[in-house]
DNA sequence: TTCAATATGTCAATCGTTTGACATAAAAAA
DNA sequence: TTTTTTATGTCAAACGATTGACATATTGAA
């Protein structure tokens, strides 16, 4: 690979002014400066970010911890997350945690090895204080860590509220909520919590059913949701945590010959992209991904450049109204 | 943060033997590696990669070009991909060109810039020719491009006669098949030549309509297949190209009352995690994701440590029979 | 006692770029 | 003609590590 050595010999100059034209700066002719471009073009030359990086002390690369891509809302969000700091310079690493604390662990530490600018942490199993004294440019999805840690989520209160709110009023009698694992600590946990309070306001018989802790995989959801109807046959509205978990809910409804809506009421939450293609379409709560992932990249940028930022961003939510329910 | 020096000064050693211990060579006493080990410990030290990476001219990185890691098969690809790289100490970067020619070059020229030891390529519009001088550790997928760069695809003319012979033998009488834009010359378009070959043979009537060039962007496909069932009501078979376009048949089929798979049956492609929750489930050709994603890793590594490798990497599929058919 | 193995240090170059300080020369303006 | 401005060059340090060559000191074994 050529280096900026190779250009100036080529182009006759010193590397001082092969720097100065490929940084803009002092005074360049124009005569010159179409030598050196017309050297670089030769030898294919590209600057070695590497040392660009060493040298200023910015990698211009932002961290992203999530359980894992292959999850549509973290897909979607993780496309978005690429696309805004794409757009002003910043490359993306990821790192799929599939919440394993360990594995979350390591990520950051090599993400730190690695002087990323930021990192972005969509994934939660660490203690508090580990992310503390972390002294980074961070934003976390969905959690509360402390005073100075800017997060971003969705207006979760206020989502669960619109789902169960929906659910009554459609006349449900008997609604099930599926969460995920209310040990995590997340701000999610808020749509339970609404759920809870709105059922009990309208003297609504609810239960409510969690995953696993440490467990993303997709598979248990079955036989929790085949096991929360066995339990509980009566049960015509559910409010589920997630549009995959919401897609299990349809589907054993289907197997079990459970209409739905007619017998059971379904409503998701995030809105990914294929809700809208579920069959029948997905009732569900949307959550703004597209502007949450603009968000987080503008969080970190603005703690890289030392400029204020707002701590708290929460976004509203909105209720999709489709066919099952 | 603390450099290598710091360590030194703390541990009461020189940098020399910092990084003998770091890095496991020479001779070094228990004593002073637990000393260095302390004083890391204690300044909270993480070596920087970037400089590291600068001085061996390795940067354990692997860049992945994808049409957008939102869609799901591509999710769960760079999930397994990611997956795999982290285990051998690679770190991936993501690029989304949202199969746009521009951005496509872009980020091959930015991953090169930041010196990454090999590019996944699972996203194709550029000419053969700028490929070829790439001159750079590569892999892509679906595309075989020069004689040199090795390729990974599934067994798509299999998969394509799979799924037509399953279509024809379960009784239609005139089928389609969507597929992606055959323009771009991917491997993938032996689908449909095998669908194409398959419906002649037995004499089936047949029609193929493809999605436009450069537009990865889903809302096209529920135009398309209205258009088709519009002109050609009587299909009663469905090859798509990906599971989900065949999720936008399903759905389309359920609004205007055709029944699947009584009145329509359809076929998809790559099984992703949700074909098996779509109502009814879909049947599929299976990809071998996984397997795929690990080739694509150990293709890299060993063009990266001049490993003789295999440059056709093409991998079975399998008829996963679910409820559309 | 002597030699080899072990343990650490010193020094400096290297990876590829940026940048500041300074010098010099040509062109343009006064 | 003199002074500015513009254009380039020279030199060297810095970013944070690694590494080779070599020196020296302490052990332990023969």
């Amino acid at each position: 690979m050529p280096t900026i050595k190779d250009v100036a010999r080529l182009a006759g100059v010193t590397v001082t002014t092969v720097s100065r034209v490929l940084n803009n700066r002092g005074y360049i002719s124009d005569a010159t400066r179409q030598k050196v471009y017309q050297a670089m073009e030769e030898l294919n030359y590209q600057p070695n970010e590497i040392a660009r990086s060493l040298h200023r002390r910015k990698s211009k690369l932002i961290g992203l911890i999530i359980p894992t891509v292959s999850h549509p809302f973290f897909g979607e969000l993780a496309g978005f997350i690429e696309y805004y700091a794409h757009l002003i310079g910043y490359k993306v690493l990821i790192c799929n945690s599939l919440l394993d604390r360990k594995k979350e662990k390591e990520y950051i530490e090599m993400l730190k090895s690695n002087r990323v600018d930021g990192i972005i942490m969509g994934s939660h199993t660490l203690e508090v204080e580990e992310y503390m004294n972390l002294n980074y440019p961070i934003v976390t999805f969905d959690r509360r860590i402390s005073e100075e840690i800017p997060y971003i989520s969705s207006d979760n209160y206020g989502g669960g509220k619109l789902a169960t709110h929906l659910l009554i009023q459609k006349g449900c009698k008997k609604i099930a909520h599926i969460s995920g694992n209310l040990q995590l600590q997340l701000l999610a946990n808020k749509r339970s919590q609404a759920f809870i309070e709105l059922s009990k306001e309208h003297g609504i018989e609810s239960v409510i059913v969690e995953t696993e802790l440490n467990v993303f995989d997709i598979t248990q959801y079955e036989a929790m949701i085949r096991n929360l109807l066995e339990k509980h046959p009566d049960i015509d509205g559910v409010f589920a945590s997630s549009d995959v978990m919401a897609a299990y809910f349809i589907q054993i409804g289907y197997f079990l010959n459970r209409r739905i809506p007619e017998d059971i009421k379904i409503v998701g939450y995030d809105d990914i992209k294929l809700a809208s293609l579920f069959v029948p379409p997905l009732t569900t709560i949307r959550q703004p991904i597209e502007e949450m992932a603009k968000c987080a990249v503008e969080l970190i940028v603005r703690q890289v450049n030392e400029e204020p930022f707002e701590r708290e961003n929460v976004f509203p939510v909105e209720l999709i109204e489709r066919l099952t329910t």
